[in-house]
DNA sequence: AATTTACTTTGGTATATACCAATAAATATC
DNA sequence: GATATTTATTGGTATATACCAAAGTAAATT
C-alpha cells in the first residue's frame, strides 16, 4: 500500500479555481484513483498505452501523456518496454543519525541488496582530490554498486577512497556497508560527514541500471565522510530513484545570532 | 554563466557504449553546448520549439522532446506561453546550519524577496495538530509565501503556527524571516528541526505560482521547528524548483554502534 | 500621450499514423 | 524435456497536422 502523500495543496487561496481538465488529465485521474483505492497495489503492472486509448477512446499519444503524468507524480514507473508499474512506498533515510545507509536499513528490516557495478584503482580527478585532501592524480579506489530493495533498484553509488591508505581494499566483499569496512579493517571511523542533495536528470547509463527510461529526474546526494579527526576519509556520490525516497535531518542552531539583527524585507512584486 | 555541474557520470565501466543517440539527443545535444559555451547565458530565451523545428528539420515534436530534454536536467525552464530560458546557478541551503533560509540566504548576499500569497487562521488538520503537538482542530495560523532570488520564483512555503500561542502574528509584516519574527515578538526561538525533503510533482496551482508548467517535479522541503525545551512551535513545507536549488546537510554520528555488528550481504542479481 | 484593437508568436493539447527494438508469450523443433 | 523459432505486445521515437489560449507586439483610435 502506498504509503499516502499528504502534501496537500498547499495554495488554495478560497478560489476553487477549475483546473484545466484536460483530456490526458481526467484519464491520469482515473488511473490514480484506481491506485489510491487499492484496485491497482504496489508491483501491479499499469495498463499499457494502447490499452487505455483504447478504452478511454483517445489517440496513444494522449494516453501515454496520462501515464507519464502518473510517472512525475511517482506514483508510477516505466521499466522500458516492459511496461509501466505501480511504484512502492518510498524508503527513508535519516541522512543526520547515520553516515551509512546500510545500517540505516538494517534497523528498518529493509530487504536490501547491494550488487557490484564496477571497481577499479584510478588517479583521482580534481573534485575528488579536493573532497579527499589528497594530491592532483594520487590514486583511489573507485567503486560503483547498486542498491535494491525488495529487488527493486533504489539507488546507484560510486565511492572513492585514497588506495594508499586503504591498499587492499577492493579485495574485501563490497555488497556491505564500506564504512564498517573501513571501520573493521582499516581503523577508519566515520564521525562526521558532508551531505549535499540536488535533484539532476540521470544519465542514460544510471537510468538504465536504476531501471528507468532516460532523462527521469533523480535526487543526487553527495557526502564526504570524516574520521575523529576531521579528516576526509571517503567521498560518495548516489544516484536516487527520486519517486522511492525520501530523506530526513536533524538540524541543531548552534550559532545563537547575537540579537538576530532586524531583517529587512524586500519589495514585493505580487502586492 | 552556469556553475558547472560536475556530476560526471558515475557509471562508466571503461566502456564507450555509444548514446542511443536519436534525433532529438542530438538536438538537444546542440543546445546543451550552445549554453554550456556561454552562447546562451543565464536567463537568455532559448529558441522556439517551431523555431528548433525548422532549423534542425524535424517536425515540431521532435524540437519540443529535445527543449523539454533540457528542462528535464534543469538546464532550462519553460514559463508557459512565455518561452523557455536558460536556467540561473543553483541557491545552496544549509539546512542543518540554519533553519530559517532568509538567514541562510543574507549571509550569502542574494537578493531575496518574499510575497505573501495568502494568510489566514483556521482549524488544524490531523497533520499539523501532530507536527505542532496540538489538539485536532485547534487554530492555527496558516500563511503561504512565494520566496524569489533574482526575481526567479524559487520556493513556495506554507507554515502553521499555534494561533493561540501567538494571537496577532498575522497583523505583522510576513516579508521576513518568521523564525525572528517568532524570535522577537513571542520569545520563541528556533534550536531545533526536523527536516524532511523529497521529491514529488507539483500541484497545478504551485507551478503556477513557481512559473512552471504542470507535473513538474520539485523538491518538498518539510520541517518542524523546535524550541530550547524541545517543544515543535512551527510546522513549514516547501516545495523548491528542483533545478535551482541543493540543500547541505551536516551529519555526526553519535550513537557510536557498538561493535559495529557485522552486516550480512545479501545474494547479488546479477553478479 | 494614453488606450484600445488587431495581429503574431508561443507553448499546450490532441489526433492519426508509422516504424523500431526489446521483451514476453506461444509455438514448433530437436 | 529442453531448445530454438516465430509471433504478439510494449514503450520509444518520429512525422504532419490542427486548434486553442495566453502573452507579446504593432497598429489604429481616442
Amino acid at each position: 500500500m502506498r504509503k499516502s502523500n499528504d502534501a496537500t495543496d498547499m495554495t488554495q487561496p478560497t478560489n476553487n479555481a477549475k483546473e484545466p481538465e484536460t483530456h490526458f488529465a481526467r484519464i491520469a485521474d482515473a488511473l490514480r484513483q484506481r491506485i489510491k483505492s487499492g484496485g491497482l497495489r504496489a508491483g501491479a503492472a499499469l495498463p499499457s498505452e494502447r490499452a487505455v486509448a483504447e478504452t478511454h477512446n483517445v489517440s496513444r499519444m494522449t494516453a501515454r501523456r496520462a501515464l507519464e503524468a502518473l510517472e512525475a507524480e511517482g506514483l508510477a514507473y516505466s521499466e522500458g518496454r516492459r511496461g509501466r508499474f505501480v511504484s512502492p512506498a518510498r524508503v527513508s533515510y535519516d541522512v543526520s543519525q547515520m553516515v551509512s545507509f546500510v545500517a540505516d536499513a538494517q534497523t528498518k528490516g529493509l530487504d536490501l541488496d547491494i550488487a557490484v557495478i564496477d571497481a577499479e584503482t584510478q588517479p583521482a580527478d580534481p573534485r575528488v582530490a579536493r573532497a579527499l585532501g589528497l594530491g592532483d592524480d594520487a590514486p583511489v579506489h573507485k567503486y560503483t554498486r547498486l542498491f535494491r530493495v525488495d529487488g527493486h533498484p533504489i539507488f546507484l553509488e560510486t565511492e572513492y577512497v585514497s588506495a594508499a591508505r586503504y591498499p587492499d581494499l577492493l579485495e574485501h566483499d563490497l555488497r556491505q556497508s564500506t564504512t564498517a569496512l573501513l571501520d573493521q579493517h582499516f581503523g577508519a571511523t566515520a564521525r562526521a560527514g558532508e551531505i549535499t542533495i540536488r535533484m539532476r536528470a540521470m544519465s542514460h547509463s544510471e537510468a538504465a541500471h536504476l531501471g528507468q527510461s532516460a532523462n527521469r529526474a533523480g535526487l543526487e546526494l553527495e557526502q564526504i565522510i570524516q574520521n575523529a579527526d576531521g579528516q576526509p576519509f571517503c567521498f560518495g556520490r548516489q544516484i536516487w530513484r527520486g519517486e522511492l525516497a525520501e530523506f530526513s535531518a536533524r538540524a541543531i542552531v548552534e550559532t545563537r545570532p547575537s540579537g538576530t539583527s532586524p531583517i529587512t524585507s524586500k519589495t514585493v512584486r505580487h502586492p
